[in-house]
DNA sequence: GTAATGGAAATTGGATCCAATATCCAATCT
DNA sequence: AGATTGGATATTGGATCCAATTTCCATTAC
């Protein structure tokens, strides 16, 4: 290939530096597994594949590695980090928490308009049968639920532990429970919320989550148990 | 000056790289408000204070960047961010939400050890007659008191917001209740832990959290009101 | 007098060059 | 043979240099 992955310059104004072009293709690599867990980023490498010199790369790594996405070491280079099992379970939990409390605060908020949002993206999910946006479209239901509360830190904050959490599975990982168990659980708990049953709601929401943990870090450690020991 | 805050080089090993140190140099100064909110990072003055080249500079103020303690516009330079009223009132909501939550799992598994472990910080807040170690005391009471849950990455993040929400004050206004409320509140929490009554310890912890953001908030838009419009 | 314009100075962004450290492999010693 | 040492190679870390963009100020037009 000649230069540039990157070079998708926006026709008329190139507003965004370098360097964050490479952070977020970077970003995107590594959150969608393209670039999986382990794989060592050599920066002439990635240099020369993106058509630009070794000093956009170093500072786009800095600041993967402050968003703890790498890490590295002192004249070692970067790496690609991953999550051992306790930490996606914390994950998880720590998720539990935070969106059980926002959909409490939302859900007392939510109008007819937020059911029927919601509804769409369950029935793109729905269409989707690929699951080619399986894990965008997931997130966006969950998101479309929280709008109401008003609290971009903390829906940030989770969506960030949420693409963090994910990005180690392949596809067919992913969709542990099967699309049906998962499809139906939003369902049910779109209904709860136009019910307006808080505590049930919530209830649901917590199981759906750290059940989709559960299954999640029981196919992981399947998985790693196979692979002998994994470094 | 001559060359070098940074030049405190370990005798023997001096295992960190420039741009780390410099990363950790200016997150210092800005969590301990030394560089104020707002203020404008010149990486060439920098550099020159700190007797090192504009690279690890600027790869330090990428990944400061990426830990959200400054922003940084394209050709503009770098400047220390700041946190809105509500952004902030949102941290400490957080905070309550997963305080209380690790309050709830620790609770249980807290020996005598534990206890005595958190009397000790507080009786080293009470000595600190000038509040000099203040803020790191007060968060490693709560900290203790959270350790017996061993959820180090939860623990990570709480902290993270706990310093990023005080660091735009200067220390007056951070004891916003008083030195002698806050002892009260500490002690009386401790207490409760003592006494095994999860539900009371909660809810007070929920009110200490609340209630310090609140006052400081208030302080904080009397202040901002005085200043006319900051920009 | 005020607004607009042009250009110099200041500042950041990117590339190249050099130094420091780590890794790898062959030669040597036990 | 296996371990160890020494040096060549690869890779990262830091400094300097150049280009691109913004900022600031003086000049000009109205």
């Amino acid at each position: 290939m000649t230069a540039s992955i990157l070079s998708n310059n926006p026709p008329a104004l190139q507003r965004k530096t370098t360097t964050a072009r490479v952070v977020d293709l970077l970003r995107d690599q590594i959150l969608s597994g393209a670039l999986p867990e382990g794989i060592q980023l050599r920066q002439e490498k990635l240099a020369a594949e993106l058509g630009v010199s070794r000093v956009p790369i170093r500072e786009a790594l800095h600041q993967l590695e402050a968003e703890g996405l790498v890490r590295q070491e002192s004249h070692k280079g970067a790496v690609v980090s991953g999550l051992s099992i306790d930490d996606l379970e914390e994950t998880y939990e720590i998720r539990a928490r935070l969106e059980t409390w926002l959909l409490e605060l939302s859900m007392p908020l939510m109008t007819a308009q937020h059911y029927q949002q919601a509804e769409e993206i369950l029935a793109q999910i729905a269409e989707d049968q690929q699951d080619e946006n399986w894990s965008s479209l997931n997130w966006a239901f969950h998101a479309a639920l929280y709008a109401p509360a008003n609290r971009p830190q903390t829906l940030a904050l989770i969506r960030k532990l949420y693409l963090n959490a994910y990005r180690h599975f392949p596809l067919p990982i992913r969709l542990t429970g099967g699309r049906e168990r998962m499809n139906r659980e939003h369902q049910l708990l779109l209904d709860l919320c136009r019910a307006g049953d808080i505590e049930r709601a919530k209830d649901h929401l917590e199981q759906h989550i750290l059940m989709g943990a559960r299954h999640l870090i029981s196919r992981l450690k399947a998985l790693r148990r196979r692979e002998g020991a994994p470094e």
